[in-house]
This record gives structure tokens, sequence and C-alpha cells, in this order.
DNA sequence: AATGAATGAGGGTTCATTCAT
DNA sequence: GATGAATGAACCCTCATTCAT
């Protein structure tokens, strides 16, 4: 276990560091020394800082993989509900996962490629799970399809759900505005709504 | 005019940096050399690299000011032809404004504070735009404010604005998503409907 | 032979790579990696990368002597046909110990001593076999010894000799200057002739 | 001057530094540590270490050609006696001139591509300059073009030029041979003689 | 005999900033 | 106003070597 030992202690470490300071001001110096580590060991370990960090974006994405899947997969909810819920936890997991929030820097100010796949894994996944959600509610008659365009809709939806992140938590605004969380679905809802 | 010759230089090649490679990625090295100006010229004119970062976006903030009180102050509009005007025009704008972007990364990211006054300066600018849109379309019974929170929903629309940026620039998919803009405006519109 | 065999892999590839990338770029990790052994294992098989490097190195002298030798001792050849072959072989067999050529490098640029010792043997060695070849030419009457030094000579010999390793091989002309070699050669021979 | 001071410093020390040690085991902080000058300026005055290197090796470079040129164009010189002082000149001024010795593994042992245009450059030269003495030489009866063909005669006479470099300087054996020059040169000019 | 995790000194390079001119 | 030489801290990364297993 000692080799894992210090591969996770790294691992930890760097979490931290990357969701505290960020991708640049955040050092493998810095890293080595809190993790009470040689440096040398980061770069036996990992590749470099960017496959460092990959890894740490991986492994949050994965979190918030599992806990999504719980609630897609629950039969007992209805798709208006389940969407409600999806939206929630999907917040509340990505409130807690700070390195995920370097990614979407990634994703469009620095363009790190070397993060661009975990991003288009997550999204299409992603996709997949609304889809069911939506085809359920279509079933229950509670959703309807503008114009048939299931692809399209999929799209916008996605497009909001990413979007709401950085006001959610990248402002820091999370507490302030989870409480009217309810009005923005209520509005979201209504508006897909048949 | 030799004086602002130079500051302008400066500016515009320090926006143009800024806007394709990030704060980071843009050494005062590269702008001074692209700009043809002394590195020093730099420090001359601005305190150090994130005044001349702030000033950059200050000048892009304005701009969209600019755009979009033209809009706002249109009595030949009404509410909601004008808030899809608003909506599309602010997406138009920030799509050429690539500063702006980086803001957003200021706001989160790497905490850039002294990015902070100018980033709520515009956040409140634009809630007394829409709240003078929304109370427009009150008055012309086209919207209707639910349980009677204004503040409320002007944060919870602010929210989804912004969170559209991401979707539409910074992951390079305006071009993708903009024809599907107009069901997105459905969609928010008749959320927020009567 | 396991014992041999990993050893003789680790030679192998060391002297593979020294030869192709010379001695400082090529490190331990890689040729641990290429030859599919721990890096612990060189360690445990030579005192270091002087001391593996120093074993590859003599492997390439000791087959050059063993060639060498067959001409040397050919009782059928006169002096001058046997000088001219030694000299052409001694070519041929450099041209493909890519390790050599390194020890060059080790002589003067980077002083490295460690190799010092493999180099006078070598020279040594080489000095002894001349001199029985020009001997022999004397014997023949066909080589004269100016002014009677036999040691300034075979000096100058040695050192035309090794001389002409660096336009041969290490400028990579040894293609486009062997077919002039016989020019050389006669004018050598000329030189030393009577 | 102060400009100049720092940048003749730095070369000054590197030269220095190169010859001694070498390439790679001269490091740029050992550099600025000796010249007393931050790191930070050798890379404001020289793009990198290899760049540093070059120029150092170019300044040499044009001390030999400089030096070699005043024996070239002495019209009291017969050809012999000018390329026989030519040789000895050529070899005083490398004896001092330990960076040359380090473009020799240039060529050869590392590839140093860098370094590629500068040597071709004085080989090309130096052939000029043989050419023009052997032509010289022919005029005055002094020395014949074996089937006529000079190109070929050049390419070993500068290969056998280049090949002494190494036994004379670079295995530090230059006290012990240059008393023993003089018979090189009979060797070599009776080969080339009439 | 062999492994591979861990080390830590050292290397080249970048860059925001300062300051004498 | 403007310059550009000079700085030095910080950064990412390499690598020969050690050692417990």
């Amino acid at each position: 276990m000692a080799v894992d030992d210090t591969k996770n202690k790294i691992i930890t470490v760097a979490s931290r560091l990357f969701g505290r300071y960020g991708f640049y001001k955040t050092s493998m110096d810095e890293i080595a020394k809190i993790a009470r580590k040689a440096k040398g060991s980061l770069y036996y370990h990992f590749a470099g800082k960017e496959e460092l960090f990959t890894e740490v974006v991986a492994k949050e994405i994965n979190n918030l993989k599992t806990q999504l899947s719980v609630i897609v997969n629950d039969n007992t909810l209805k798709a208006d509900e389940k969407i409600k819920r999806y939206l929630i936890k999907r917040m509340e997991v990505l409130d807690s996962a700070a390195n995920y929030h370097e990614t979407l820097k990634a994703d469009f100010f620095e363009h790190f490629d070397f993060i661009d796949s975990l991003r288009n894994d997550l999204d299409n996944w992603e996709k997949e799970q609304l889809k069911s959600i939506i085809l359920q509610g279509i079933d229950e008659d509670i959703f309807r399809i503008q114009n048939g365009n299931m692809e399209v809709l999929l799209d916008v939806f996605i497009m909001v759900l990413k979007g709401l992140e950085i006001p959610f938590f990248l402002q820091g605004k999370y507490d302030d505005l989870s409480p009217h969380f309810d009005d923005l679905l209520r509005i979201l809802i209504k508006g897909l709504g048949k």
C-alpha cells in the first residue's frame, strides 16, 4: 500500500491546491512540499503537471457521474421531479469539486487540450442521461418536444446547465442563489412544458 | 497626442494578446515587442500587468454598456421583443470581446480581486436595465412576476444570462448554437410569461 | 545464464543508445526502459553510468584489436600493402563502432578520466602493431626512417590516423571521402617512402 | 559602454568555462555566478545556452580567419613555405581556442545543428585559401596535382588538417607533438610534391 | 538477482518589475 | 515620456543514484 499511499497523497494535496489557487498559481514545488514528498516523486508518478491536473479532474468527474447515476436510475421518480433533483444534485456535487471548475477554464480560457477529452466524455454522458429523462417525461405526458428536434433541445439544455456553473460556484454565489434555485427550475420546466 | 498614441497602442496590442492567449500566457515582453514599445514604457503608463489588464477589460465593458443602452432606450420596442434583442446583442458583443471572457476566469478561477469591482459594476448595471425592461413588460401585460419577488427574478435571470456565456463563446460553440438561440429564448420567455 | 542474459541485454541496449545519442543525452532511465529491465538492475550490474559506458567502449576496442591483429599477423603481405589494409580496416571497424567515437569526446571535450586508460592501452597497442609493420617495411627496403627516430615517426603516424577519424566518421563524411582514401594513402606512403 | 561591458563579460566567462568544462558540464548558473551577473541577464543578451555557445565559437572562428589571412596574403612567401606556416599558425591559434574544440564535438557527437553553419562556412573558407596556395605552388612548379583532380586533393588535405586537431589539442598532446610537427609537414609535402 | 519507488540537487528558461539614463 | 538593460525569484522538469523488498 505504500506505493498507493504516495500517489494518493500527491493527488489529494494537488486537488486541494489546484482547487484553491488554480492551475497556474499552483506549483509543483508547492504540491511536493505540502505533500512532504520529493519533487522528483511527483514526476515518477505523473508525467507532468498537466497529467497530474488531468487525473485530479478525472477523479471528480467520476464522482459526479456516480452520484448523478443514482438519480437517473431511480424508477420511483417522475420525469419533472427527476430532472429537478438531477439539476440540484449536479450543483451540489460541483460545488464541492473545486478542480472541475478549473476544467471550465481549460475549456475556454486557456484551451487546455489535454483536458478536452474528459470534458467531451462528460458532456456526452450527461446528454444521454438527460435524454432518457426527457423521453421518460414525454412518455408520462409531462414534457413536449417543440418541433420535434430532440438534439437541439438537449444542446440547449446542456448549454443552460453548464452556463449555470459560473454564477453558482465560480463567482462564489452558490449560497446566495441556491435558495432561488426553485424559481429557476420552475421557469425552465415551464418553458419546456406542454 | 504622442502620449495617447503610445498608451493606445499598448492597450490595443494588449487587448488582442490577452484575448487570444489569456492573462497568464500573455507576457509583458510580448506586448511590448508587438507594440514596438520598450518594456519600460508599459510600466510608465500602467502600474503593472494587472492594471493594464484591468483597463483593457474596462474598455470592453464600456463598449458593451453603450451598445446595450441603445436597445434598452428604444421606445419603439415592446418588452418581449426588447428582451430578445437585448440577449442577442449581448451575445454578439461579447463574442467579439475576448478579454471579457478572461474576466470570467478572473472571477472564479484565479480570484483576480483587481477585476472584481468592474464585474460588480456591470452586474448591477445590467440588473437595472433588465429591471426596466421587465417592469415595462408588466406594464404591457406581457410578463408576470411570480410571487412578487422582483429581486429574485432578476438574480435568476442574470444568472442564466451569464451562464450562457460559457457554452456560447468560451467553448467556441457560438456558431454551432446560435441557430438554436431562438429556441432558448422561447423557452425562457415562455417560462417567464404569464 | 540468466545473469549474463540481463547484463548482456543492458550492454547491448546501452551500446546502441550511447552510440546514437552520446553519453550525456542517453539516460539510465532510457537504457532501462528499452532493455526492459528495472533501473535498479543497471546499478546492480554496473557501479554507475560511467562504468557502464566504459564497459561498452571496452567491448568495441577489443573488437577493433581482434580485427586488426589478423592483418598485422598476415605473413603473406608486404609492408606497404599491409599498412594500407590496416588503415582501411581500421576505418571500416570504427565506422561501425559508434561508441568509440564517444570515447573521442571523452578524451578531449569532457575529460572523462574514467576512459583514459582504455584509450592509452589502445594507443600503445596500435603503436606496437604499426612499429612491427614499419620495421618489416624497412627490412623489405620499402620504407625509410628519416633521421632514425622511430618513436617520433610512430607518434606522427598515430596522430594522423586518429585525426582521420573525425572527417571520416564523425562528420558523417565516410561515404563522401572513402572513395578518395586511395589518394590519401598514396600521399602518406609516398611521404614515408624511400 | 556599460551595455557591451555586460555582454562581453558574459562572453568572456562563457568562453573560459565552455572551453574548460565543455558545453554540457558548463551551466548557465555557473556562467552567471562567475560573471557576477544575474542569470536573467544571460537570457536578455542571448536567446539561450546554445546561442551563447554559438556566439563564443563564432568569435574564435573569426579570430582564426583573421590570423590565417595574413599568411595567405603574404606575397613574399613561396607556396611550400606558405602552406607550412599556414598549418603551424592554424595549430597555434586553435591551441588557444578551446571552444572551437567543443565545436568539433558538435559536429559529430551531438550533432549540434545550431553550430553547423559556422563550421561549414569555415570549411569552405579554408578550402578557398588552400586552393590559392596550391595553385600558387603549381605556378611555382613546386606542387603537382595528381591526375588533375584539385577538388579531391583539397578534400583530402582538409580532412587531414581537421583530423590533426584531435591528437594535437584535444588529447592535450600539443606540447608533446608540436616539436615533431616538422616531420609531419615534411611527410605531407613530400607526399604532395612533384 | 532483480525490482521500482523515492530522492533531491541541479538545469535551462521565463517573466514581472526596477531604474539609471 | 520613453527606453532597455538588468534583476532574481520562481517554475517545470530531468536524472543519476539509493534502498527496502
